[in-house]
DNA sequence: GCCGTTTTCGGCCCGACTGTTTTCAGTCG
């Protein structure tokens, strides 16, 4: 049973005891199903060795339960539960707005099982007959349930950040000097993002929040307070700010960046050492004096830790490795030396192979690759073997034109079902090297698509597995096979896995990037970019990498020209 | 249900905003 799967479970258990105004349980389960999710290792393999009870969050009781899952599939506490309460009641709560408290009551008076149900009710007026609910919830009910049933889940990071930098510059021009950053999940640079929060400092809140709420694109005012409002963008984003003064602008910014998990460890810690830690600032808990609040680098000084970047904050081991000062030095978002998948007009991009070179050239890169498609992928024009060999003439041309950054002649080449490369080997000889990916056959079995992805790794042009598990975010999951025998043979043959950074893809994801890391295996940071303009899409693969505690020396296209190259073996 | 510089029982993050219950509960982050 897959990690996930087990996790899923217990957040369902939550959500039932929450109904029922069980207290926290609920939270216990929540955290025990976040550890196992983000697990390292199969929760099955933590079975087998008897070591459940290392994960933090889980105890005997929910030792117990994983085991009776894992053995028997299924789960009787659970069985119970469900038996207790209509599932429905689990989507009511998905609905903004709606909580544990008021789907209980929505149940108990009047029935109501589901998301139809509600808006049934709603339609026929019949929540103002409740005690406490007036018309006004009712419409902001409402309003929540057309939000469920339109959003397609959270925004690509990439939609978030471009928005995001639009409501911030539209803050700064409307008052400039004034302290504002990006917080929340977004500062954090997941791959998704549920809502853009931003900070300001302020000693004005009033006037921000008119600006803020004036914006052009708002769609409907959410909240408007005196110091935190929201709303909602025409393109469905969801925007919250929050202004705080000067003297607590650090505190708030830690404060509201998160993760939520980090908040909670970092509070913790905050207690076991006398203090206490809020959005205003860090406080001496006997005395309730402040100590600091202006400067969030401050916060993590005064509780004897070592700066924790953003990227970090996911309560996954970053608070203990700050306190013994052993946080990686993460790759930075200057230090890429070049780009090693990019697509050209020559197959399904646009742009030439000079505009490639020319986008390498402003961003300060040594070096790009040009990696089209090959012959079997017809659906994106991949290349014939003559073209190819075209293609390769033709950017060696260019070399002699103009030295740098320097175009490498390689290809993206197809995995085929059989492990083959979809060029014959004199074809490959001519290239430079070869990032390979599957793009066909996804749904093999596990062990059939693992000796096919480790069969292409041993060809010696092969040096980079592309977008190395297949997911495309909200639309497709990972095809099957076994990690760590892939990465394996990733590095006796010497390959890089990738961080893909096209925005739906962030493949490797964060959490595979941390695993491939700790198997020693090296990672590419390429844009597989169908436009040159797309190769700024790196931006979010650093921060993927980042958010996999990678150093720039795990980073293979951090490497300057001419040892890439004897990586290669081309010198 | 978990956990331990509060320590094996008793606590579990904390504050803003909204609607409406005229004093606060529910939700959210």
């Amino acid at each position: 049973m897959e990690n996930s799967e087990v996790a899923r479970v217990f957040y369902e258990i939550a959500d039932y005891l929450e109904l029922q105004g069980v207290p926290f349980k609920p939270k216990a389960y929540r955290r025990a199903a976040a550890n196992i999710e983000g697990l390292d290792g199969s929760i099955e393999d933590f079975l087998k060795k008897g070591e459940l009870n290392e994960i933090p969050g889980i105890g005997e009781a929910i030792a117990e339960k994983i085991r009776e899952l894992i053995e028997t599939g299924k789960l009787e506490y659970l069985d119970k539960l469900r038996a207790e309460l209509p599932k429905g009641l689990l989507d009511l709560l998905e609905i903004p707005e709606v909580g544990p408290k008021t789907a209980m009551i929505l149940y108990k008076e009047l029935g109501i099982k589901s998301v139809d149900d509600l808006k049934a009710a709603i339609f026929d007026h019949k929540l103002q007959g409740i005690k406490g609910f007036g018309p006004k919830t009712e419409e902001k009910i409402l309003q929540g349930i057309r939000i469920v049933e339109s959003r397609a889940g959270r925004s690509l990071l990439n939609d978030a950040y471009q928005t995001a930098a639009q409501v911030l510059s539209y803050l700064q021009e409307k008052h400039p000097g004034q302290m504002m950053s990006i917080a929340g999940s977004l500062r954090r640079m997941k791959e998704t993002i549920g809502d853009i929060d931003i900070l300001v400092a302020s000693e004005e809140p009033g006037k921000i929040m008119d600006s803020f709420v004036s914006i052009k694109g708002a769609d409907e005012i959410i909240a408007k307070g005196d110091t935190k409002s929201s709303i909602r963008l025409k393109n469905g984003i969801q925007v919250d700010i929050r202004v705080v003064s000067r003297e607590s602008y650090g505190a708030a910014l830690q404060y509201f960046t998160g993760s939520k998990e980090h908040n909670v460890e970092l509070r913790k810690l905050a207690i076991s050492k006398g203090m206490k830690i809020s959005e205003y600032g860090l406080f001496e808990r006997k005395t309730e004096k402040k100590l600091t609040g202006d400067d969030e680098k401050e916060i993590y000084r005064m509780l004897d830790l070592q700066f924790i970047p953003p990227e970090l904050r996911e309560a996954r081991g970053e608070m203990d490795a700050a306190a013994n000062y052993r946080l990686p030095e993460l790759v930075a978002y200057d230090d890429l030396k070049g780009d090693l998948h990019c697509h050209s007009e020559w197959s399904d991009a646009s742009g030439t192979i000079e505009d490639l070179r020319d986008k390498a050239e402003e961003l300060n890169y040594e070096y790009v690759a040009v990696t089209d498609h090959s012959q079997s992928l017809k659906i994106a024009a991949g290349l014939s073997e003559e073209r190819l060999a075209d293609q390769v003439k033709n950017i060696r041309t260019l070399r002699e034109q103009q030295e740098r950054p320097w175009v490498f002649a390689g290809s993206e080449v197809d995995i085929l079902k059989d492990g083959r490369l979809d060029y014959p080997k004199d074809v490959l000889r001519e290239l430079d090297f070869a990032v390979i990916s599957v793009h066909s056959r996804f749904k093999m079995d596990e062990k059939e698509m693992t000796k096919r992805i480790v069969t292409a790794m041993s060809n010696e042009k092969a040096k980079i597995l592309a977008h190395p598990t297949g997911r495309i975010i909200g639309q497709r999951t990972s095809y099957e096979f076994d990690f760590e025998k892939v990465a394996e043979a990733a590095k006796s043959n010497g390959i890089a896995f990738e961080i893909n950074s096209f925005p739906e893809r962030l493949d490797l994801n964060d959490i595979n990037v941390r695993k491939a890391i700790d198997y020693g295996s090296t990672i590419a940071i390429n844009s597989d970019a169908h436009d040159p303009s797309q190769l700024e899409y790196t931006r979010f693969g650093i921060a993927t990498a980042r958010r996999g505690w990678a150093r720039r020396s795990d980073i293979l296209n951090a490497l300057p020209l001419d040892e890439l190259m004897k990586r290669f073996g081309l010198k």
